[in-house]
DNA sequence: TTGTACGCGTTATCAC
DNA sequence: GTGATAACGCGTACAA
């Protein structure tokens, strides 16, 4: 009479009732229990609400690596990134929670040092020991197609978060941050700025190249020029961007307005000007992307490209969840400017 | 002859191989594979040898599914969080993934909103969902009693990142944010200050408390009044901190020196004198507390009480994992000054 | 529409 | 020391 897993005295404090519990007391068969959880069309309405009941009841909630088992599939989505901002990660994190919010997925976290070596084996031991359902690729590692092609060798999901397109689009979700920044040049430029100089990404990053070529794109309609002293490169840190700064200010004429491919560069470029009493925005206007917390709460508040990386993260573990409709989910998104009070015309 | 899952043609890619892949191969039963990956102490060592060579060729990886199954636990550690900020969850990330680095854990993070009025029902359905080996809570919702009680009733592991000690030893790892912010505020007195303001974090954060008292402490300590005129609340936010700042200004006399309980509040404090041209640190001096990236990053670069995060979340990790050895890890950490330019002696 | 029997990959029991 | 055999909790053929 007694099923495994049974405990018919109330003794036992239950460590989690089991199918069979539901079965058992519902008085049908664990197939049928599985039926109502899994929504089977063919199912009388009566044995589904009886069954239900019972769950409810019980209190009871199946058990995930079980299924996982079962299903020879679990219900993890990794994330991988290699901490380009806190924030930005933050952000990401928060879209794929609402994506996957009363599903029974689970987001885990896995920080990778693109700088190792062995940085691809790191995380093909990752993904062949946890079996994850599949992974979401942040800038700048997601630009790294061996890691693309070991997810698919791996049998593993996987959607990229990239500038440009980078894979088909079933697997990418991009911002066009080409478009954004030639916008954002442009504003500078009607603004009545002919000299402006690019506080460019680093070298092998993909969105660094998307954001100086917008924004050479942008000086070039206009016919500006953009010689090699408009131009210095940082890699997307506050110190870099200082300095980046300090080089563009031996220009001669100095820049009047100075484009910083990302926020934090862009508050390096605020410091330095600061130390040369550059005031900003009447002698120097500057735009940054990213629009990271910092760029509200430096002085002046800091005009900046937004990207709406909520939506992105979330559009990306749709897709990664729902693999046929994968191409349902927007690939492509728009950034936008954040006007706040670091542009002015030129002096 | 041929055993479950055994494929004996080259044809079949092999999608992962099994313990019984390997105890074929080996010529041994399943039963010693699984001693040899557990490193039963009994065991010849030939064998041992035998079937690691297997498992190297055919690179084999235990299934953690299967494995959390039989076990009946599984080795995910989740991240409750509300936000408090996002430099800190990352750090926190970082330590907990030192921790775990070379482990078969895998973290999972949930953010959760402490202002809805079901987050302990959500975070129930959450760890009665995936049932995981434990969680790490950060503040402010570590504070929360109500969802420790929830993980003992619940049978998972846990452990609070505080301001202070909130529960035992094992539970528990804390900074001590009174000693900090009373060094703190003596350090502004040693220099010379007598009217020194307080930013006060928000109503029913134990951190915001602590905060408050160790430099009521300091302040009495030293004989030095602090009516209610130099004590203005905020909530950890920037705009919050602007509006204490305003608050303060009013005091007569002015204050010479702040302190804000954290650094996007003390920034507020910052663009509040910038406004009102009152220049820091020359007619007033800043301290603010977590030592985020801000800190260094507006003009000029502030002081600010640093706590050692990454080293917490990696004894809160250890914590977790090992609950035998849990009080010998550190439960309780110092925090330390990080003096830069927004310090002066008073005009 | 519902139930039976078995598989998923691992660990635990208890013989040998 | 080692190996059958039975759990663990759930899903799927296939039969009823």
């Amino acid at each position: 009479m007694a099923l495994s897993g049974g405990r018919e005295n109330g003794r036992t404090r239950d460590p989690q009732p089991t199918i069979n519990d539901v079965a058992r007391v519902a008085g049908v068969s664990k197939k049928t229990v599985s039926r109502v959880i899994n929504r089977s069309p063919l199912l009388n309405e009566e044995t589904r609400k009886k069954v239900e009941s019972v769950i409810a009841e019980l209190g009871y909630v199946p058990n995930p690596q079980a299924r996982a088992l079962a299903l020879r599939r679990n219900f993890l989505i990794g994330l991988l990134h290699d901490n380009p901002n806190a924030q930005m990660v933050l952000n990401f994190q928060e879209g794929v929670l609402e994506a996957i919010r009363d599903t029974e997925f689970a987001l885990v976290v896995r920080p990778v040092d693109r700088h190792s070596p062995d940085m691809l084996e790191d995380v093909r031991k990752f993904l062949e020991q946890q079996r994850l359902f599949g992974v979401l690729l942040l800038p700048p590692i997601s630009e790294n197609d061996a890691l693309a092609e070991l997810c698919r060798e791996l049998g593993c999901g996987y959607v990229r978060m990239g500038s440009a397109q980078l894979d088909d689009d079933s697997h990418i979700v991009a911002s066009n941050d080409r478009d954004a920044v030639r916008a954002a040049t442009e504003y500078l430029i009607e603004l009545g700025h002919r000299r402006i100089g690019l506080v460019a990404g680093p070298d092998g990053f993909r969105s660094a190249r998307e954001r100086q070529e917008g924004f050479l794109e942008a000086m070039a309609k206009h016919g500006l020029a953009c010689g090699p002293e408009l131009i210095a490169r940082g890699s997307y840190t506050f110190e870099t961007g200082r300095a980046a700064a300090e080089r563009l200010f031996e220009a001669n004429p100095r820049p009047t307005a100075i484009f910083a491919s990302n926020d934090e560069m862009a508050a390096g470029v605020l410091q330095a000007a600061r130390q040369r009493e550059i005031s900003v925005p009447e002698e120097l206007s500057l735009i940054g992307f990213d629009d990271t917390p910092i760029a509200a709460h430096i002085w002046p508040p800091m005009t900046t490209v937004r990207w709406p990386i909520v939506s992105m993260a979330r559009a990306a573990a749709l897709k990664l969840i729902h693999p046929l409709d994968a191409e349902k989910q927007p690939a492509h998104f728009l950034s936008d400017l954040v006007r706040r009070a670091s542009v002015a015309p030129p002096p």
